[in-house]
DNA sequence: CTGAAAGCGCTTACAG
DNA sequence: CTGAAAGCGCTTACAG
């Protein structure tokens, strides 16, 4: 594609009348290590500069089987959640001297496998996967070839793995234990579809905390909403939630992306946020602290996860004889802000 | 990396007694075109599939000088815009069979001229870029290499480069001209360091608007903030604003994050929006409609614009002998709310 | 101290 | 209808 022919490492053997076995040694900086002269070192490095030489990863990938490049799979990177963590990843694997690819799963399983399969087929080294939770089978493939990887935010239970997620039941009791507290009975949850794991747990922590104080889990106050249909789905839901007897008192979003539309629709409703409802999620948004009332919250650990899943891979990389499994749940807590 | 050998072009051609070149032709689909016959393909095509054959795509590559990769280069990949972009790009790839690797530069021209230079080595098929405006000998070098890119977001004067952007100087008028309508008249304006030439051209539309209803430019009414530094810079500069004498009555953010960090403080401050002063900006969040009371704000066309910048990108892939250039100005309209 | 040669896994012009 | 061979741009075990 480049109509300027790029200069090799055979251009610079010709030109230092050299073989392309030395030049290759000195320029990855194995000159010393294997005895080349200091004047013929210097020669070398001196053309390559001269002749602007820039190696063909390509190749150097091929030869070396190595591709220093990693893949993250994502549900969807415009989500600032996962942004976050690409930056971090970007961040981590650029000090490593590695590049990123990317790709946004939309949650099918059948996309998240397509880019599995296309990242392994450019031969990246790692991957760091945000499962959509429906690909056991070819995570555990994955895993079964020893394949380095490392899941983020969702994990298997019927799979070991490493894995870097958060306190999804015990932050969940928190957060409704809070609003019970502050003296909420009816409180209902609006979730995503429940093959999640993660929202099961979230669910577990609800119901823990509901129980404890001897309120009976009501069916009729859980809603899920069709992960792929969000915005609508959210607003019948809320509409259903409304009509509940006895009313509601506070709602509980599982995730940041409910509340939004979940608080856009109250507003649309006229309800007050919150004397007639309270409401709070898992998940935040820099943006929640500026909503009337600010949004109670609880924060996810981006940069950690990003920082902890780039880690555990980059171990696993450098030195893959380590046969050791990395599962980090990370601890997160509500920020209590006005919405309840 | 992976303990399963993977079974090559090699493995197929020894178990089906054929050559390299015939299964290579045949996996390829050009078995028809060679003449390849019938049994032959199907042979084939059932080995491979027993197998489980993937192509290593780096060697595909090398031989064929496609990598099928193309590289995203923007400021910060948390920004919901550029995610969006990318999101798109993505989206675009994949029907194209492309993938793409991504990276941040913090506004920063070295890491932006070492990101370029990684993903060319790295045998990238093309570029899209939002620069940081600091790259024009880089940038220039590129063109003049003929190297497939797309600027977008912002585009250097000086290069005749493809390019995507929006109307900047026009939508910026317009904005102002609305605040002025409405009955402002100490507007003052909150933007970012200046060598950002959409900045300028924003400026430049802020100026026309006020001129042209007889007001002077105040220059102690515009503030610029530090990129780097942008929280902290964005307070500082609105406390000089609220000093200022004559008051002002409204600001004029030139993106959504000085609007983001500008409202934040105009609460702390405790000054009524619109009542005291009206607030609006270049940029938009799907949050500020949220907000009390919601932003009035020009929304970037973010889908638009990774759409047309792959689209331009491929049209050089595909078509690399067509030498026009193609420069879209996307226009921009305000989106009228409450806060002003 | 340095080099010839094989190999990484593909593609493709050429020959028959 | 099919194959032998050169080539893409590197690395590296081996030899001297």
């Amino acid at each position: 594609m480049q109509s300027i022919k790029r200069v090799s490492l055979k251009d610079i053997a010709t030109e230092t009348q050299l073989s392309k076995t030395t030049v290759s040694f000195i320029l990855n900086g194995k000159g010393e290590e294997n005895n080349i002269s200091r004047e013929t070192i210097e020669k070398v490095l001196e053309v390559a500069k001269r002749l602007n030489y820039r190696p063909n990863y390509l190749a150097k990938s091929l030869s070396s089987g190595k591709s220093n490049t990693i893949g993250l799979i994502v549900p969807r990177i415009t989500d600032t959640y996962f942004a976050q963590i690409a930056s971090v990843m970007e961040m981590v694997a650029e000090t490593k001297g590695y590049t990123v690819v990317y790709g946004s799963t939309e949650e099918q399983p059948e996309k998240e496998q397509n880019l599995i399969d296309t990242f392994l087929d450019k031969q990246v080294d790692g991957l760091v996967i945000a499962s959509s939770l429906k690909n056991e089978e070819n995570i555990r493939a994955l895993r079964d070839r020893r394949y380095p990887f490392v899941l983020i935010d969702r994990y298997y239970s019927s799979i070991s793995t490493n894995y870097v997620v958060v306190t999804n039941e015990q932050s969940s009791y928190n957060m409704v234990k809070m609003l019970l507290t502050k003296g909420y009975r009816n409180v209902a949850m609006v979730t995503v579809s429940s093959y999640l794991n993660l929202m099961v747990d979230r669910y577990e922590g609800y119901k823990r905390a509901l129980l404890e104080e001897g309120i009976a889990v009501n069916d009729r106050l859980i809603k899920e909403v069709d992960l792929y249909n969000m915005e609508n789905s959210t607003r019948c839901v809320i509409d259903e939630l409304l009509l509940a007897k006895p009313r509601i008192d506070a709602i509980y979003f599982t995730t940041h992306d409910l509340a939004f539309w979940g608080f856009k629709h109250l507003r649309t409703r006229c309800i007050a946020i919150p004397e007639n409802i309270a409401i709070c999620c898992f998940g935040d948004s820099p943006y929640f602290e500026l909503f009337t009332p600010p949004i109670t919250a609880i924060p996810m650990p981006a940069k950690q996860i990003g920082q902890e899943a780039a880690r555990i891979l980059f171990n696993l990389l450098e030195q893959p004889a380590v046969n050791s499994i990395e599962q980090y749940v990370l601890p997160v807590e509500v920020t209590e802000r006005k919405s309840c």
